[in-house]
DNA sequence: CGTATTCGGCTAATAGTATTAGCCTTTGAG
DNA sequence: CTCAAAGGCTAATACTATTAGCCGAATACG
């Protein structure tokens, strides 16, 4: 090998710092050569085009709220572990408005084992509701919905009157924590 | 005044097709300049900008999106009105992914008596429940987050699983209401 | 050691898009 | 009939993405 300096790493990194400050349409390949030092067609040395960067760090994105959302429902379970989920993954997109953004929802193949362990993690904050089968994936889908919709929302400054956000998403907490049980008892 | 050939009006509906056929991504001054039959600088005699179509874009998108809610909501009210909006707004994304994409929720001075109505209309969906003042927001907030959330997701083809839809859609309504229910008690 | 390879940078060139400036024709008002 | 302005056009500028091909340095290895 040569050089140690780029990787393809390295230049994610240097994409999610111009995601958080400037937002996700500031990502360009110029901007990363910018901060890199570097001519833009060097980029092309480690990352195919634009349009895998984007890929790439929608991928690390991913796997920081994954990370985020399992460290939350370890060792809890039921209302606990739900609660636990939903704040850590509310906070961590208050905490990277414009990463959080910059998640690629469309499923692609590079991040499908993410999105899928994702999934797994909200499954297993479920776990204790008792759903089986069709009815977990269901409720999955809803708590992952809830979760995006307030968390894109917040992160984009849609909520604009005064009233205390964690309010309106502790009923959200609650809307779904009651919707489970509901579900679970049929 | 000098020819009728284009108008703002006739730009936006130009940038409408292109997003629904392309995408939101797709809507680029040069597109619209082609199927409008016109080189692009002329695109500037009619709107100020790229940026400011793509928000007269997210505005008529918005306003067609107000229409269906209050159509849905009109002459209904508790759970009945509440089912009709969901229904309506899911499947106005259903009908429109594209443009339902193309919609911006960062808030701006041009859309923003669209936006009001919009939360307008949820809040009268919500009417029957007794929810006073704060509370209300709050229920809005939740209720527009996961309509969104839904909607958006959908969209993006992020339910990859073969489970039914509608089945999971039921499920969310059934968590709003009984979430609204439980609010409206309190 | 010395050398061949390859990694990782660079410059040059092409193409697409946005945007501005300034021209010119048609049209509608008077 | 005249003329001002609306609305189109071309030319020019500035980015950005992307490809091609060059070149030096680090590395692997005979």
């Amino acid at each position: 090998m040569a050089r140690a300096a780029l990787s393809p790493d390295a230049v994610v990194d240097l994409g999610l710092r111009i995601v958080d400050e400037e937002g996700p349409e500031a990502l360009t390949l110029s901007a990363v050569a910018g901060r890199a030092g570097v001519a833009t067609p060097s980029l092309y040395k480690h990352v195919r085009n634009l349009a895998e960067l984007r890929v790439l760090v929608s991928g690390r994105v991913m796997g920081e709220l994954a990370e985020v959302a399992s460290e939350a429902v370890l060792g809890r379970s039921g209302d606990e572990a739900l609660r636990a989920l939903m704040d850590g993954w509310r906070s961590y997109a208050a905490r990277h408005p414009h990463r959080y953004s910059a998640m690629i929802q469309s499923p692609r193949p590079e991040t499908a084992e993410t999105g899928d362990r994702l999934v797994g993690i909200i499954l297993a904050a479920l776990r204790a509701y008792g759903l089986e089968g069709q009815a977990a994936i269901h409720a999955v889908r809803c708590l992952r919905a809830a979760m995006h919709g307030f968390a894109l929302l917040e992160a984009a400054g849609a909520f604009q009157l005064a009233e205390d956000l964690d309010e309106s998403y502790a009923l959200l907490a609650r809307m779904v924590v009651s919707g489970l049980r509901a579900a679970g008892e049929r």
